[in-house]
RNA sequence: GCCCUGGUGGUGUAGGGGCUAUCAUGCGGGCCUGUCGAGCCCGCGACUCGGGUUCAAAUCCCGGCCAGGGCGCCA
């Protein structure tokens, strides 16, 4: 059988082939990026996860036999290639390997159905289609080797500060919270939905005292939206912990994402050099704007807008233009907000609620939650639910609820600011908008 | 869901009632010993679907589907 790896192993990805192992014979890996056959001279590039080597084949040093097996390569096939090391000015990275023996693991079709290369651009909708072979490009893999480091770096800050990690269920039987459209699917004889939001599995957890929990998990919205930033399933890290209050939550959040730009600063220099995206400053506290203010700024920007209402898309702009960066939009209209947003205490039209904004993309709401019973039940009256739909969560604070505030913030739109995408679906891999199922 | 724009080889495009439908890339074949956007020669490959107008439709009209942009929706 053709294509087996047998005892054949890499011995060198392409960036660790360099000029100081000049004269060692390697095993290199990866996909035929290009083939230049000059006749006598037959120039592969192949490449692998972490960059590009040139096979370089002159016909008087190496056997017919070999000359044949790379003219049977096709672009974007699988090869292994063994062969020596040789230091090579006028090679990409300095090196080339004069091939001693090659295998063809699996070789690719053609024509391919767009050109990882890039000689010729394609759409995002050719490229989604293709999605395995976009992601060849170095250009799209490097906004998900930074997103990577994005979850990496949240998932440590919450460890490092006594956050546990939980997985709540995104099989729900609730439609009754209100607001967005979810997903209906049949549940064997029941009717049964996606879940929109964990946002009161969270809330429930704080009824358990584990005091501090994360969850870095798909959430699902039925909504037609047709625009850049959103997505039908979208990955939300939401947070929620105990004895705490909204103030208490944006320090975390500021905090965590302080910690996210200094570490892809650190750790992911290439991948930002590959997009030629530089990271938005994130030093110290963000910015507070109260949504009194907001109404004031955008209306003074000629964007006409009433005390009350939620930021147009033009209020949002106007908003981002006048504010920069990151900034966090505090002190809104309780009227607007969920039925488990705290009021303040003193003037009930204002709750302790807040969005994380970045210029004028929305990436997190949060908010100091009801845990009194009472006025929780009163809050889903005032907004026409039924208190009854919500049986199994209003439970939970009945017995013993602390205190609590919390946040969700979209990974995806995170992953943008952070990428420089103009696009959500640059930044997630299989994205699912309206119109888009597969693959 | 609304408004605007568009849909031409595998990919990206030009054209815009009648000529063999343009170009690039690609793919197949040939030449070529230092390519790195390789070069040169030969060849292959396309008008979104349905209906209408017309002697004649890829082109004009209507509708569907799909896409791009903007907005709305998004507790």
């Amino acid at each position: 059988m053709q294509g087996l790896l047998n005892d054949w192993r890499r011995s060198n990805y392409a960036k660790d082939t360099t000029p100081e192992i000049a004269g060692e014979d390697v095993t290199i890996m990866g996909w035929v990026h290009e083939i230049r056959d000059l006749g006598g001279i037959i120039f592969v590039i192949i490449r692998d996860v972490t960059g590009r080597i040139q096979i370089t084949a002159p016909s008087k040093k190496v056997d017919a036999e070999i000359l044949e097996e790379l003219r049977a390569f096709r672009k974007e096939s699988v090869v292994a290639v063994k062969g020596t090391v040789q230091e090579a000015g006028k090679a990409p990275n300095g090196v080339e390997i004069i091939p001693k023996e090659i295998k063809i693991l699996n070789l690719s079709n053609q024509p391919l159905p767009m050109d990882p290369t890039e000689k010729v651009k394609a759409e995002i909708d050719t490229r989604l289609d293709s999605r395995f072979l976009d992601l060849r490009k170095e250009n799209v893999s490097a906004i998900f080797k930074i997103k990577g480091q994005m979850f990496h770096t949240i998932r440590d800050f919450f460890y490092e500060n006594g956050f546990y990690e939980i997985n709540t269920p995104k099989l729900v039987a609730s439609a009754t919270e209100g607001g967005t459209e979810l997903f209906p699917i049949t549940y064997f004889e029941k009717e049964a939905f996606l879940g929109q939001s964990p946002q009161l599995y969270k809330q429930m957890m704080m009824g358990s005292g584990m005091d501090k929990v994360f969850e870095i998990g798909q959430i699902f919205r039925a909504e037609e939206h047709d625009t850049l930033r959103h997505l039908n399933e979208a990955v939300s890290i939401d947070a929620e912990a105990s004895f705490m209050d909204d103030e208490d939550m944006m320090k975390v959040l500021n905090d965590m994402l302080v910690n996210v730009i200094a570490d892809i600063n650190e750790n992911c220099a290439n991948e930002l050099e590959i997009l030629g995206h530089e990271l938005p400053e994130a030093e110290g506290d963000f910015p507070h704007v109260t949504y009194d203010e907001a109404v004031d700024i955008i209306n003074s920007k000629g964007v006409e807008m009433d005390w009350g209402e939620d930021l147009s898309r033009a209020a949002e702009k106007a908003l981002g233009d006048t504010m920069g960066g990151f900034y966090f939009l505090t002190k809104w209209p309780s009227a607007i907000k969920p039925f488990y947003v705290m009021p303040f205490e003193d003037d009930e039209k204002y709750a302790h609620a807040f969005d994380l904004m970045y210029n004028n993309l929305e990436l997190s709401s949060g908010a100091t939650r009801v845990h009194q019973y009472d006025l929780l039940v009163k809050q889903i009256e005032e907004r026409d639910l039924n208190p009854d739909g919500f049986g199994s969560y209003l439970k939970a604070f009945e017995y013993g609820m602390p205190p609590h505030a919390g946040w969700g913030v979209g990974a995806d739109r995170l992953t943008m600011v952070l990428t420089g995408s103009e696009n959500i679906r640059e930044c997630v891999l299989f994205p699912r908008d309206r119109h888009r199922l597969t693959p």
